[in-house]
RNA sequence: GGGCGAAUGGCGGAACUGGUAGACGCGUUGGACUCAAAAUCCAAUAGUAGCAAUACUGUGAGAGUUCGAUUCUCUCUUUGCCCA
């Protein structure tokens, strides 16, 4: 008997779908839609497990809704402008375009070996001039709309590497790359008003039911709406300043008031730009860096200024006003009233400042007495010490009735905060979509005009050089604008606005004229499954439905608010972590076992490795496996089979070497039994048909409802059953005609998984390869004989086989007369029974 | 610190709306084939007691609701992720 010879079987069908375009999406408005979408990846190199994995969950899918007769848009692109092209072209003294290209074409080639169901005809590449012209023709618009606007705003400054850092590239304050401590610098930034959506982007997300629950709960948090009110604070002092704007949630807590708290960039930081002391502490705030984390984590300081602050509900209180490194100038007005006692920030600043605590809520259970001592009590209570707000609840009731007064008098207004911020665009960088404006010489912005786009990119480029390479190009940034001689914008933007509508262009990839085409995204969007990874839980798909509100906006056209009407968020590949004895990561292949409990390294059988838990697969633990090796060892069948076997998709799934040799042995064990079948089938017999379309029927059913509710793992658990069930059941009595036909949908319900394997199988049989997804035949789910569970007292002691839709009545007769169950019942006298019609009974006994 | 999950054999994991816990796979053990090994095939495999039929205990811990809880409620423990 001949062995699968994987290699050959799955490049010949690679060719016949590719020759054949079997994946090409047409437009037919006669049949259904189906938009599946992975998240695209970044061309770093290789592709990785993760890719293998996330990829893999999308072709299962997308081939079962071919099958199931929708007509399917899956394409795939490169998210391929960002960072990591520009430091490896650094480093290897090459162009960031060229290392890119190379890598699209690896990774090209290692994705079509998974044998996806892709229509490459569609592939998109971010960083293609075709590409990012229309995103730049999208900026002018929302430019022109006024949701995008330049401000001065601080960001992380590298000043040894004269270069802008995000957060994540701060390490302990210092940039991760020159070990420099960071500083905090202001520079003009160009921002996309995503704020002005807050309040829509939050209410959206309830009609967004095939999201995970944690996504949308994730989102909320972030764009964290929070109510409350503005209060204007009474200044008493030597400066010119007569009042503090706040935002507080809390206003209820007036009382408790003990001192008001500015941030450094607060407008009345302008008096003290002369003090020294003041400098000194604003450059001590900036060493602490501008993440909240930092923030929170950090001391508390504060700069106490000669100005006080008067409670607007108690004339005669009056407290110090601070500068404070905890408190941000870009939320809430850059101000913040200090209540140490309820509020943990406001305790721990009091503590070291020695301000006055004073306790205005109290926990239900607590009387008068009660005195916030070691921490902040922020909890619900019960207010007092707090004039006319005693008795009241906090803080429903008692935040409601501030707000009332303070707005009675004319001291405050209630107002909604939002935490999300505006989306900053700007990178100071080479490898990122030009910014297509420029500025005169006055300095004034002068867009570049909508007929010369696209603002391409310099070909060649200095990357050595300091700072931004696009500052350094003066050839480059001279623009002459209407006969005006300009300067270039050299900041790039984001990739995060590269993958805010791609989904669109994969509609229309070859529209010349526009980022899309209105009837084609007509007919594709939404997307009907995007899936991808958790760490983009927030902000790319944030962006994404922030985008399409932008193009949305005054422009009647187009009305796609949410561009993912399905999500699904997929686990991470994990694998065991090895450590040499002298400390080193070790990777996978560099280590031995002989009984799975002492390791060692290979080379070298007498320095002993410790094993390490099982984390997600990265370069820098060396705990990764490389697809491409395990794919041509095994068979991309084998590897799919495996990445969806151990765990169901949206939990991690472990490596296991021991695992995917079992996949591939069942691919070598689907073949045997298929030479098996194709044996019978040729001796054309005449037999029993019933077992067999019943068995299949039930099996169908399975694998129907597990593919619906993403548990590709259990899919696999019913393959295997099905080939146990045939490998015992055919033999010579079997009708040869029925087993064929049956035969066909087993393997059309398999092909969405092992696509080649299952391809070739039809094939050998004459079937077509293009199977419809089969039909259950409802009648075949019936049983006519039912195991009834036999409960006595709650308590599992038997099964009893009978009839369909037995009374009860009739069952406990059967029951007492004929099974084993009897010696327990018999001198007992029979309490109650409950029946679940044709599952179980449960009888209660007198004891 | 806040939010959201998770906890089931030696391991990964099944169990649809409460109704036979442990499907399926890995591993392990025994057997067949073989000069031998690999591969393959067959069988067993939650724990305890027993030759066995069987009995009892068991889904992180404790309580509760229920005829019946892995599933629902509360408290706790451990753990993961996200945010700060």
């Amino acid at each position: 008997m001949n062995r699968y010879n994987f290699k050959t079987i799955e490049e010949k069908w690679h060719k016949k779908w590719e020759s054949e375009k079997f994946f090409k999406a047409k437009i037919d408005k006669s049949k259904k839609k189906f938009y599946c979408l992975e998240m695209f990846p970044y061309p770093s190199g290789k592709i990785h497990m993760g890719h293998v994995r996330n990829y893999t969950i999308g072709d299962v899918l997308s081939r079962y809704k071919i099958a199931k007769g929708f007509n399917v848009l899956h394409p795939m692109g490169w998210d391929s402008f960002g960072m990591p092209a520009e430091n490896a072209a650094k480093e290897n003294n090459l162009n960031p375009k060229e290392w890119t290209e190379k890598n699209i074409s690896v990774m090209k080639s290692q994705l079509k070996k998974l044998g996806l169901s892709i229509d490459w005809d569609r592939e998109i590449s971010t960083c293609s001039k075709e590409y990012y012209k229309h995103q730049q023709l999208f900026f002018l618009e929302l430019y022109e709309k006024g949701l995008v606007y330049r401000k001065e705003n601080y960001v992380n400054w590298d000043p040894v590497d004269q270069t802008v850092l995000a957060n994540e590239q701060v390490i302990d304050g210092k940039g991760w790359r020159s070990g420099a401590i960071v500083e905090r610098k202001k520079l003009n930034q160009w921002f996309f008003n995503i704020s002005k959506f807050s309040d829509e982007l939050l209410t959206g997300l309830d009609g967004l039911n095939e999201w995970p629950n944690k996504v949308k709960i994730m989102q909320k948090n972030w764009i964290g709406k929070s109510f409350g009110c503005e209060i204007d604070f009474k200044i008493e002092g030597n400066l010119p300043v007569n009042k503090v704007k706040c935002f507080t949630t809390r206003p209820d807590t007036l009382f408790g008031f003990s001192f008001l708290a500015l941030s450094v960039d607060h407008p009345i930081s302008d008096y003290f730009k002369n003090d020294k002391e003041f400098i000194k502490f604003k450059d001590e705030c900036s060493k602490t860096g501008t993440t909240e984390e930092s923030i929170a984590l950090g001391e508390k300081i504060g700069f106490k200024t000669n100005l006080l602050a008067i409670n607007p509900l108690d004339k005669n209180h009056k407290v110090p006003v601070y500068f404070a490194n905890f408190v941000l100038m870009d939320y809430g007005f850059g101000a913040v009233f200090g209540c140490p006692a309820h509020d943990q920030r406001d305790f721990d600043f009091a503590k070291k400042y020695d301000l006055k605590i004073k306790t205005v809520v109290k926990p239900i259970d607590e009387d008068d007495n009660y005195k916030v001592i070691k921490e902040a009590y922020a909890g619900e209570g019960i207010i007092f010490n707090s004039d006319f707000l005693n008795g009241y609840k906090a803080p429903d009731e008692s935040v409601l009735k501030t707000i009332e007064y303070l707005e009675k008098n004319k001291l405050g207004n209630k107002k909604i905060n939002f935490r999300l911020k505006d989306w900053g665009v700007s990178r100071q960088r080479y490898w990122g979509c030009p910014i297509p404006i420029a500025y005169n010489k006055a300095g004034k912005i002068i867009t570049v005009p909508k007929k010369e786009l696209p603002v391409a990119l310099p070909e060649k480029i200095n990357l050595k050089s300091k700072g931004n390479p696009l500052d350094n190009e003066t050839e480059w940034k001279k623009i002459i604008i209407n006969g005006e001689e300009c300067t270039r914008e050299t900041d790039t933007l984001d990739t995060f606005v590269d993958s805010s509508w791609y989904f669109l262009r994969f509609c229309s990839p070859d529209n010349k004229v526009y980022g899309f085409n209105p009837d084609e995204i007509k007919y594709w969007m939404p997307v009907d499954q995007y899936i991808g990874g958790v760490e983009h839980a927030i902000l790319h798909l944030l962006y994404s439905r922030f985008f399409m509100r932008a193009i949305a906006h005054k422009n009647t056209k187009f009305n796609i608010k949410e561009p993912f009407k399905g999500l699904f968020t997929q686990g991470m590949v994990c694998h065991e972590t090895y450590k040499s004895d002298e400390n080193k990561w070790l990777s996978p292949d560099e280590v031995a076992t002989d009984d799975g409990k002492k390791y060692y390294e290979k080379n070298n059988q007498n320095k002993l490795v410790t094993v390490g838990p099982s984390e997600s697969m990265s370069k820098s633990k060396r705990n990764t496996i490389d697809p491409e090796k395990i794919i041509n060892d095994f068979g991309a069948d084998a590897v799919r089979l495996f990445i969806l076997s151990d765990s169901p998709p949206e939990k991690d799934v472990q490596w296991s070497e021991q695992g995917m040799i079992a996949s591939y042995k069942f691919i070598q064990k689907l073949w045997t039994l298929h030479e098996k079948i194709k044996q019978i089938i040729n001796k054309n017999i005449k037999g029993d048909k019933e077992e067999i379309s019943k068995y299949t029927n039930q099996l169908i059913n399975k694998v129907n409802s597990n593919l619906d509710r993403f548990n590709y793992n259990v899919i696999i658990a019913n393959m295997y059953e099905a080939y146990n069930y045939l490998f015992k059941k055919i033999d010579n009595k079997i009708d040869s005609e029925n087993l064929k036909e049956n035969y066909r949908k087993i393997l059309t319900v398999m092909s969405p998984i092992i696509p080649h394997f299952t391809s070739e199988c039809l094939s050998e049989l004459n079937f077509e390869i293009k199977q419809e997804w089969p039909t259950i035949n409802k009648k075949l789910l019936e049983e006519e004989q039912i195991n009834y569970v036999i409960q006595i007292n709650g308590k599992k002691k038997g099964i009893l086989n009978t009839y369909k839709d037995i009374s009860e009545e009739k069952l406990l007769n059967e029951i007492i007369k004929t099974s084993d169950i009897s010696k327990i019942i018999v001198n007992k006298k029979i309490k109650k029974s409950f029946f679940v019609k044709n599952k179980l009974i449960n009888i209660l006994l007198y004891e």
